[in-house]
RNA sequence: GGCCUCGUGGCGGAGUGGUGACGUAGAGGACUGCAAAUCCUUGCACCCCGGUUCGAUUCCGGGCGAGGCCUCCA
C-alpha cells in the first residue's frame, strides 16, 4: 500500500500516517456555523478535506473510513441574524429559519464544488445531552483528583468555565504557554474567570434566547441552568460521538488552532482522562482576494454562490470544478491569493486536461494517489495528470473529484451533429461565410470547433469540445 | 507586546551551494481557407543589506514587506 504522510501541526512536522484502526479510519473536520453564505475562504476546508477524504477511501477502502463535518446551528451571530431577518417571529421560530435555509444553501455549495457529503453531519442541537454530561464530567474530579471546571457569574448570568490552570500541558496544539499570553494580551479581564483563558462551557440564556435544560452537579450540589452551550463543547462531544474518545485526523482552518482546537483537546482529554484526543491535527492556510484581506468592507467578500451564480466575481459566473482546481492549485497549507486570473488559469489547465481525456490512454494513476499522499502534494498531481491522456487520467480526475470530461449539460447533441454536417458541406462547396457563420454560432453556446485532416482519407474532420 | 507563517519571471508553482523545472498568459513561427487544437522557438525572476564561501536564490545575521493567531472568524 502507498503510503501517506501528513504534516501534523501538533509535532509541526510530516509524519507517517498509520490509522488506529484500518477498518474504520476517522476523521473529523470543523464544519459551518450557518448563519449567512458560505464564502470562498469557506470552501477551502472543504475541499482540502474532501480531497484527503477521497485518498483514505482510496487507500483503506470506501467502507473504512468515516468523515464527520460538523454544522453549528446553536451561536450568537445566527440569534442575531434571526432577530435581523425576521423581526416578526418568535425568535426560536427566526432561528430555524435562518439554519435551514443556511444549511441548504451550503450543502448544495459544497456539492458543487464536488465535494462529497461526509459519512456524518451532526448538528450541535442534536447532542445538547451530550454536552451537559461532558461537563458533568469536566465539574467532578477525575482520577487524579483535579477538577477541570467550576460554575461562576458573569454578566450575563451564570456560567459554567474550563478552568485552564487544571490541565498541565493546556497550549500543547498551539504552543502557547498560559504565562507568556498573559503580558500585553489585550484580554478583557473578566472578574469571575479564575484565569483570563478560562473559556465557556455553557452559560445561561434569557427568556427569549434558545435555550436548553442543563443539570449539573458541582461538588455535591445541583445546579440548574437553563442555558447553551459555549462554541468549542459542540466539537468535543460530537466527535466523540461519532468517531470515539480517540480518532485519526482533526482538521480545519488554520485560525480554528487557537483557541478552537485547544479548547477542543483541553475538554475531551480532561473528561476522558488521555493523552489523546486526535493523532494528526491538520489545517489549511487562509487566502486574500486580489491581494487584500476578505472584507466586507472592502467589497471583495466572495461567497461561493456569488462566484457559481452571479456575475459579481470577474463578470462571469465560474463553474463549481474550476473553482475546486483553483483551490487545490496551492499547497493545502499555503496562503492563496484568490484572483480572476487564477480562476482563469484553472479553467484553461481544465479544458486541456479534458481535451486529453479523449487521447489514446497513457500515464498510470497509481502515481497520482501515490504523489497525493505526499501530504497532499497537488503540484505534483497536477504534473503528472499533464502527462496523461485517456482512461488512466480520466480515472485520476474522477479520483480526484474532478469531472473526467468536460460535462455537456445544456448542449444538444442531435442539433450539434447537424450543425456540423451542414458546415462541412458547405465548406465543401467553399462557402466560407456561411460555415463560420455557423462555428461562430455553436462557438456562442460554448461549443467550440476544430477542424483536422483525417490522414488515410484527407478529408476533412470535425471534432468539438465543450468551451464555459 | 507575545507566538507563527510566507516573500522565485505578468500570474501559478518546483528546486538547488556553481548551466534558475514545469504550467498558464504574452510574442514569433509551422500547420489551417480562416479559426481552434497541436508542434517548434522565445523573454527581464529568486525582497533588501551584510557575513561565510572560489562561488549563494539556496547557509548565517539583520532589515523590509505581506498575512495569521493572541477577541467571533475557514
Amino acid at each position: 500500500m502507498a503510503g501517506l504522510q501528513i504534516y501534523n501541526t501538533l509535532t509541526r512536522r510530516k509524519e507517517a500516517f498509520e490509522p488506529i484502526d484500518l477498518q474504520n479510519v476517522r476523521m473529523y473536520v470543523c464544519g459551518p456555523t450557518v448563519y449567512d453564505f458560505a464564502h470562498i475562504g469557506n470552501a477551502r476546508p472543504a475541499i482540502v478535506f474532501d480531497v484527503l477524504f477521497r485518498l483514505l477511501r482510496h487507500l483503506y477502502g470506501e467502507n473504512h473510513v468515516t468523515y464527520v463535518r460538523n454544522i453549528t446551528d446553536v451561536d450568537d451571530k445566527i440569534n442575531a441574524r434571526a432577530r435581523r431577518d425576521f423581526p416578526g417571529l418568535p425568535l426560536n421560530e427566526a432561528i430555524a429559519r435562518v439554519t435551514a435555509k443556511t444549511e441548504e444553501q451550503y450543502h448544495k455549495d459544497v456539492a458543487a464544488l464536488g465535494c462529497l457529503p461526509p459519512t456524518h453531519e451532526p448538528h450541535a442541537t442534536a447532542h445538547i445531552p451530550g454536552m451537559v454530561k461532558m461537563i458533568n464530567q469536566l465539574l467532578m474530579p477525575d482520577e487524579k483528583g483535579a477538577v477541570h471546571a467550576y460554575v461562576a457569574t458573569g454578566k450575563e448570568g451564570r456560567e459554567v468555565l474550563f478552568d485552564v490552570a487544571s490541565m498541565p500541558d493546556y497550549g500543547g496544539l498551539s504552543k502557547r504557554r498560559l504565562d507568556e499570553q498573559q503580558a500585553g494580551a489585550r484580554v478583557a479581564v473578566e472578574a469571575h474567570k479564575k484565569n483570563p483563558a478560562d473559556f465557556v462551557l455553557w452559560k445561561e440564556s434569557a427568556a427569549d434566547e434558545p435555550g436548553w435544560a442543563g443539570h449539573f452537579h458541582e461538588g455535591g450540589r445541583h445546579i440548574d441552568i437553563h442555558g447553551r452551550p459555549g462554541w468549542h463543547i459542540e466539537c468535543s462531544v460530537m466527535s466523540e460521538a461519532h468517531l470515539g474518545q480517540e480518532f485519526d485526523i482533526h482538521g480545519g482552518g488554520l485560525d480554528l488552532i487557537f483557541p478552537h482546537h485547544e479548547n477542543e483537546i483541553a475538554q475531551s482529554r480532561c473528561a476522558h482522562g488521555s493523552d489523546v484526543m486526535a493523532n494528526y491535527w491538520m489545517h489549511n492556510g487562509f487566502l486574500q482576494v486580489e491581494g487584500k484581506k476578505m472584507s466586507k468592507s472592502e467589497g471583495n467578500f466572495v461567497t461561493i454562490h456569488d462566484l457559481l451564480h452571479t456575475e459579481k466575481f470577474g463578470g462571469r459566473k465560474w463553474p463549481g470544478e474550476v473553482l475546486r482546481l483553483a483551490m487545490l492549485m496551492t499547497h493545502y497549507r499555503e496562503p492563496i491569493d484568490f484572483s480572476v486570473r487564477r480562476l482563469e488559469e484553472a479553467e484553461a489547465i481544465l479544458s486541456r486536461l479534458w481535451r486529453h481525456g479523449c487521447e489514446p490512454e497513457k500515464g498510470d494513476t497509481a502515481v497520482v494517489m501515490q504523489e497525493l499522499g505526499d501530504d497532499l502534494d497537488f503540484n505534483s498531481v497536477l504534473q503528472s495528470l499533464s502527462g496523461m491522456a485517456g482512461a488512466p487520467l480520466q480515472h485520476a480526475l474522477n479520483l480526484l473529484g474532478l469531472p473526467g470530461s468536460a460535462p455537456l449539460d445544456g448542449i444538444d447533441l442531435n442539433a450539434t451533429q447537424a450543425l456540423i454536417t451542414r458546415r462541412l458541406a458547405l465548406l465543401a462547396g467553399k462557402n466560407f461565410a456561411e460555415a463560420d457563420r455557423i462555428r461562430n454560432e455553436l462557438l456562442e453556446q460554448g461549443i467550440q470547433l476544430m477542424d483536422s485532416t483525417d490522414p488515410v482519407t484527407g478529408e476533412r474532420v470535425t471534432k468539438w469540445e465543450v468551451k464555459r
